[in-house]
DNA sequence: CCGGGAGGGTGAAACGATTTAACGCAGGTT
DNA sequence: AACCTGCGTTAAATCGTTTCACCCTCCCGG
């Protein structure tokens, strides 16, 4: 209950404080009598480290920092976990921080995680100006964008080519023979929609279609609920597509479920293609076709790339990591033999 | 760029490091002109506080910790989004770790959190024998217990009735007439399974049917892939059940999904009820029937509970919170208009 | 017998804040 | 004139580690 120091430990292994300290982080340079002494003193008396102790000495912060859009969306929670995992496995703690897309929580995280002097931070910006980024910068944190393309060489950034991505999913749409395809689109301030839509008109374009078979839908966020509302929209219409891409699968599944529900078949009638290929992509009762990012993948490399620079802050070299997507074809938008096939 | 301390700002101002430490934490003491000074020095040299010392001299750190089964649960990410809240609200950070179900992982991240001296710790633990959580109180942190109920006086909780809420689910297909009820329950090690079921017995004594009426299909972990598993292992069988109620709703989801696809028609011939009514459960091709906990609501009370707890640690009361579930029915169980049939 | 490593330890300074006792000072009471 | 009383400020102690310069002892070669 009371709490036991270094300087307890070493009173009762009868060693001062500072070999204390040796075995714990050199145990090599003491010898194994004193050492297993010591190891001993430390089980009983149930010591543990006092990390603000030892960071205030030492400088090196054993935590790092992630701030997120939203936990809410299982894109970045699978980021968080790659995060967390690398992060564990070098003895960091993560310290979760959820901006909720406002600039203003973002701001009040930014300062918390700086007062706690974290190892480095990861952010999916809110702000495509970067400002909370630089004032980080400013202060000496190493800061690695997520998620958030940037050509800024003074910052490690990882991210995914949604451009390609955009377009393999328009070219495997019209490969498959749809001709009238809706992007269900977020607005466009958002960095990801407009990079998914401008490779979606790159696939069009070579293609050598016509432009018009590519129409966009904006919504105002990327969620479920902003998915139905586009699927209602498109089954008022007299003229539907025959295919409809969505930004991300959220967007999708909400479609996906009102377009059932309507009774129109997917994707006989209708196909549809998202975007993240989270879990519930799989899932979803018509499987849905995704363009797949390595999202653990992408957590995992920003919390090494954030570790690695703060380790070695002088040999580092800033980069710029773009993975390549990749479309996982499932039943939302296969082409099929037979246009009907009902349960009984 | 380099490192600015209290007393770089004490100099800049021409007062004490003492002053400038009042006007940062007792501003009301220090005349109104020596604070605008020390606060424009604060500004031009933008000045961070130091968590760590501070941490050290007074004692009372700035981060909980937050200990979840699966970040990947829309469940727990709901929860850590209510526990986020409070916390940033109240100043503190939140650190985040994901025990993965796994004891080992569990007890290194309780490790590291007691490394960091966090101000109170926030675990749904992954055995019932708390072994983790008792060494940490025996560090002398506060610990409150999520979503896992304990008759244990010197531990706060926070949890939802997971014997009424197996009660109400099952009590409710009953009312809609189904009569041979499959339970897809987790492993009989993790409370809410058990607690679960339990409530599903009392349902069917209650009505008091017999309790052949149901039955329990363990599978060993509460996510998709094991709710198509055992749908799969369902439809395999001769005696099909007409209604199947899943220990969460990403079991629901899998199960749902492998029904669907098999041609099984739900809820005509297979009837579906779901636990902790995701967002994705009413998003789902049918939507489904769940009950519903409070989750932003359980991360917010926990938080709360442990900021008191720390901050007054004397007349602290530790509390036993209990939330009552709520049934949703949406149309995954709704008995439809259509005459009684027996299986083949 | 002396100088000099090497191996194994020691002890105090330092990290950056908070906290507390003490102090100087102005004004008001006896 | 002596004595409080408050207020604003200061200086010093303190928190638990790490780090670094230094001290023993023992042993070896010259």
């Amino acid at each position: 209950m009371a709490p036991v120091s270094i300087r307890d430990v070493a009173t009762r292994a009868k060693v001062s404080v500072g070999t204390v300290s040796n075995v714990l982080n050199r145990p090599e340079v003491v010898a194994p009598a004193t050492r297993d002494r010591v190891m001993g003193a430390i089980e009983e008396l149930g010591f543990v480290r006092n990390d603000a102790a030892r960071q205030l000495r030492s400088g090196t912060p054993r935590a790092i920092g992630l701030v997120v859009l939203d936990v809410g969306n299982p894109f970045f929670t699978d980021v968080a976990r790659g995060v967390e995992d690398t992060a564990s496995e070098a003895g960091h703690a993560v310290i979760l921080c959820n901006s909720d897309e406002s600039a203003q929580r973002e701001a009040r995280h930014v300062e918390l995680l700086a007062e706690q002097r974290v190892h480095g931070v990861l952010i999916t910006p809110v702000d495509t100006d970067l400002a909370a980024v630089h004032r980080l910068r400013e202060r000496g944190m190493s800061v690695v964008l997520l998620d958030h393309p940037t050509t800024d060489p003074g910052l490690c950034a990882v991210a995914v080519d949604d451009r390609a991505g955009g377009e393999l999913a328009v070219t495997h749409l019209l490969a498959e023979g749809y001709e009238r395809i809706v992007m269900v689109n977020g607005p466009s301030r958002i960095h990801q929609a407009r990079q998914r839509h401008e490779g979606a008109v790159d696939a069009v374009r070579k293609a050598g279609r016509d432009e018009s078979v590519l129409e966009e839908l904006k919504v105002p966020a990327l969620n479920v609920v902003s998915g139905q509302r586009a699927a209602e929209q498109l089954l008022a219409r007299s003229a539907r597509p025959d295919a409809v891409f969505c930004a991300n699968d959220l967007l999708a599944l909400g479609v996906l479920q009102v377009l059932v529900r309507a009774g129109v078949r997917v994707p006989e009638d209708i196909a549809i293609v998202g975007y993240d290929d989270i879990d519930f992509a799989a899932a979803a009762a018509v499987p849905l076709t995704s363009v797949r990012q390595p999202r653990q993948l992408i957590g995992r490399t920003a919390a090494e790339l954030v570790i690695a620079e703060t380790m070695t802050p002088a040999e580092h070299e800033h980069k710029h990591v773009l993975f390549a997507p990749e479309l996982v074809v499932r039943e939302s938008s296969r082409r099929v033999q037979r246009p009907r096939r009902r349960a009984r």
